[in-house]
DNA sequence: TATGAATGAGAGTTCATTCAT
DNA sequence: CATGAATGAACTCTCATTCAT
């Protein structure tokens, strides 16, 4: 994730002593730890009602500890959000661009985020569309740039696909408004078929319609058609 | 919003004396006045930012008078919800209730919510949309219920237009899925355009773009054609 | 008990109009309707988990009224105490009364504790010996002064009974401590068996059993023979 | 009293680093440190008249100190009163034992009571006493298994001297009568004679009194003749 | 680096008491 | 006399953060 680490040099070269890089490879180890033990509290509690001591003792250090690795509670929460979103980014946008910018390739990134991301990091999902809103200015105008970014390959994708096919959007704002609209697709559809335990459903099948939807909403605003 | 205020007898009849009927009257506005200050601070600052003290003090009630009217600060957060949402339901229920049950009205009432709900209660939002998540057990559970209720709502329209249309939707839960994506489509544009200081757009363009993408969903998940 | 009620003329002479004695009569029962509440909550709750509110709700009067009779909560206590200690040395001394000043006036009075008392009135006795401790510099000064008072109607019994049968104390303070031993055993012996759920025993056979060894004590301590 | 301190091994080998060791002990230090300022309190002004602050600022530390070593204010008594009933039984045991299982036994152990323990730690006297009744379900039940726990230490040794002395007890409850009886007058003879400053009497020749009179008791239940 | 005891501001909540009506 | 809404001081308890070891 190339987090640098803190009072340290970031020195990969092989100068390195044998013990210089034991110490390295376990403080990253531990980082790791405290981080997956924040993902599992965050995720099952929520941010406000998990403690900073409730994380060292899960993540078997001490709250000193905690506070070496991250500057206070918040970073913790920020660090957490910045992974999580980093491999949100690196699965989906990798399938979309498996495919040369078509609306196949948008319905190819909905499935890999809901039967690849979703069953396999359900925590990550939660933490993601969870403990997004409701937090003090400084993580919220975070969270705000991350969204961003996610919506930026979003529009991006729009855009390659609007080229490729000759069209274009009827408005300045359409494209962005499409890609606000997918975010919300997914945060809502993810939450509700994945972490309320009454609906026993497959979350492929749902996936698939939520997708469709999409697409259809995509072609309606661009009259795009598919290409599949 | 029928709201039956602490240990009283809700006898609407008019065997009340001049001065009981003045003191009823007065406790509904006490009443109000400190659901509106909390619905201020809590859209301002967050729910977990907000003191029990600062509600009192915008109110200009003691602390004490602020338990009076509320068993506790989630009791507040809860009330506020259930007002928030009886009026989203009504708003824009009426007005899709004006059409004939249609796609016309999907579209009618999409434009309630962006050009009048959002532009006249930006605070409600906020609340609605930034306060239903990461909260205890106990809200949570009550605002799940909040969203099934608006859920349903969308889904009988949906399952009314079907069947005056004649159409029918794929799979058992199609319906449901759709009306999940609508309300994160809702969600996310309203939270994006309405209360980011950053984008100063007009709600009533985003809103046309969000609810023609969204009926394009709809059709394409369902082959309808418009009968706008 | 004559209780004086406040800001009233105990005038009991029959120059009262009929509307200023139904008056009279309403505010006795009600102050006894309160002292009533009272009694239950403390009995059953305790004191300081009893809120003058539930006092005021199980009465069916508001707050103000109870403020109305009594002075405040302490006063509301030390009322109660005094109405109970009233009634027990009521009911004991007069059994004791009944006979001529001898041990088996011992036994007697020992058994109306125990069985008439404690059966009758199991919650003034939690109350006397619960919450006759542990409480403000006020109340236990009030405490001290009935406990005193109860304890010097067992002295007295105890010297008339020591000059009916020519014998006498070996201490100065003998009758005292005498005194003071029943209380004990007169209070932990009703609070085991009377409130504990546990215990399903006969209170007639423990209070017999308890009797039997306070007689056996002075005995010892007066070598006096039972005249029994 | 083997309290366990939170979060802590309670490794009693020697493997323990030097600065570990000293660690614990300070550790120790507090608690007891924390446990003697409420202890005085509590004993001063009651339990309820008493605030976590006033704990606080008596003990030297700082509030959350006192949370970090006691649960809350009722663990904080529960404790209390475990190190007072364990001194209690360990002190009047010791002395019974040094008998042979007879009447004079409880003569000793009641002179270890009254002459040893009430005169060296009058505080613990008040606490175990006064602050033993009109407490939470929660507390209330703990002081029930303690004084069942003292309660049967009497009994055993009414027991054993009824077997030593070839007598018995008339009733199936009577040793268990006798027990809380003797209870009761320990706990109303030490209340009296000790903490309220009205009284300046000698407790050696009060207590040798109260003695002789619950060994008169016993034996008038179970006509046991004193092997003294 | 790692520890974990200590901090203390601040939170939510209770409740005896008052007083205008 | 009776009401009950209003008060606000005081309470218990939490927890992010620090720092001496």
């Amino acid at each position: 994730m190339g987090k640098i680490l803190p009072n340290k040099q970031n020195n990969n070269s092989n100068s390195l002593s044998v013990a210089a890089r034991r110490r390295q490879r376990e403080r990253e180890e531990r980082y790791q730890t405290i981080l997956k033990a924040a993902e599992t509290l965050f995720s099952r509690d929520g941010y406000h009602q998990t403690s900073i001591n409730q994380i060292a003792e899960l993540a078997e250090v001490s709250v000193g500890t905690v506070y070496f690795y991250f500057k206070n509670k918040e970073d913790l929460l920020i660090q957490l959000l910045d992974e999580i979103s980093y491999l949100l980014r690196k699965m989906v946008g990798a399938e979309f661009r498996k495919t040369e910018a078509s609306l196949d390739g948008f319905m190819r990134a909905g499935k890999v985020f809901f039967s690849d991301f979703c069953r396999l990091h359900p925590e990550k999902v939660t933490i993601m569309y969870r403990e997004s809103v409701g937090q003090s200015p400084l993580v919220s105008e975070h969270i705000k740039k991350i969204q961003d970014k996610i919506g930026s390959d979003i529009i991006d994708a729009l855009e390659r696909v609007a080229e490729n096919t000759g069209q274009g959007f009827p408005g300045e704002k359409t494209a962005e408004i499409i890609s606000t609209s997918i975010l919300g697709i997914y945060d809502y559809i993810a939450s509700k078929y994945l972490f309320s335990g009454d609906y026993a459903v497959d979350i492929d099948t749902v996936g698939d319609d939520a997708v469709n939807f999409l697409i259809g909403g995509i072609q309606h605003l661009c009259n795009l058609e598919s290409n599949k």
